[in-house]
DNA sequence: TCTAATACGGATATCCACTATCCTTATGGA
DNA sequence: TCCATAAGGATAGTGGATATCCGTATTAGA
């Protein structure tokens, strides 16, 4: 089980946008390239990031993306599930119903509550979507300028900003 | 993003398991016959957990499979390791070396430690991960007991038994 | 007004993991 | 000896992820 190659690009771009100037509109094309990553391709995430009303787009020349909210509003889990879907990891196809000893009374009283197996796995689902809910893009800003070697991130900035 | 079906399978097959007397085994063909699944590719997942030592194997007539370990040192993360990997959800490809304004000594210095969209997405994986260990295999077979009617539980633990 | 660059979405092709089945081998109980 | 079983290799089928291409509407700038 691994979450698509999208997940982690959209969360770069969207650390990239979040330094954008307010009125800045970065293009797919600066994006992929920044990134290193397939600008077509790429540009079906961000797609999914603007359905899910986490960055606006714009078109014609100068066209591009930014932010659709403050970066303290967009935890890791908007991202995550703009692109990877909501849906719960574990899915209970309700095989204990195929028991032969079970009559028909009890497939009915059973599906009246969840099966304990999945309840366990939905918890441990929720615990992770809890923690990637805990971190905002503004966090993650903060642990970007720690990280970076500041040169890098003064370059990046300018890039970024030449193109916005 | 979702779990492997065998992972289902395996769970409900070890707590099956845990209700066997202390000697006896159960076939694949039983469990398979139980949960209503294809026998060759339970049989997979099956293999995989006795791979991972939380369930042993016997040959022969009569042979099957029983739990390796008391009910109480078998965890649900032991069970989805066994057949998901251990591996994380998340995989870092590393996509911030890409970065143009990057200069060979920034992605040096940069590789030295883990990127900071990796450490919150782990650390997400790591939450995940410990909800799945705090439960154990006796918790389920309690948790089971409380929510199938008695008359079924009763049954199901007889079509078990006549097969052990 | 015209041109070019962009977002957006549909269509298509490729690749790979999951699903599923079949077959062979070694083992052990009757 | 015979048969049922675990174990594992080989081989498709299926569907989602990856990737590319194209057409359309929109808009900034010449």
């Amino acid at each position: 089980m691994q979450l698509k190659s999208q997940v982690e690009w959209a969360l770069h771009c969207c650390s990239i946008l979040a330094g954008l100037p307010p009125e800045g509109y970065l293009a797919t094309r600066a994006l992929a390239e920044l990134h290193g990553v397939p600008k077509e391709y790429l540009s079906k995430a961000l797609q999914a990031l603007s359905n899910a009303g986490l960055i606006t787009g714009t078109l014609g020349p100068s066209g591009g993306y930014r932010l659709a909210r403050p970066t303290s509003d967009i935890t890791f889990l908007d991202v995550v599930e703009a692109v990877e879907g909501s849906a719960s990891t574990f899915v209970c196809t309700g095989i204990r119903d195929n028991n032969p000893c079970a009559t028909r009374a009890d497939i009915d009283d059973c599906d009246r509550g969840p099966c304990a197996i999945a309840r366990v796995m939905w918890q441990a689902d929720k615990a992770w979507r809890d923690s990637l809910r805990s971190v905002r893009l503004s966090d993650l800003r903060d642990s970007l300028e720690r990280d970076i070697p500041a040169d890098l991130w003064r370059r990046t900035g300018e890039w970024v900003l030449a193109r916005a």
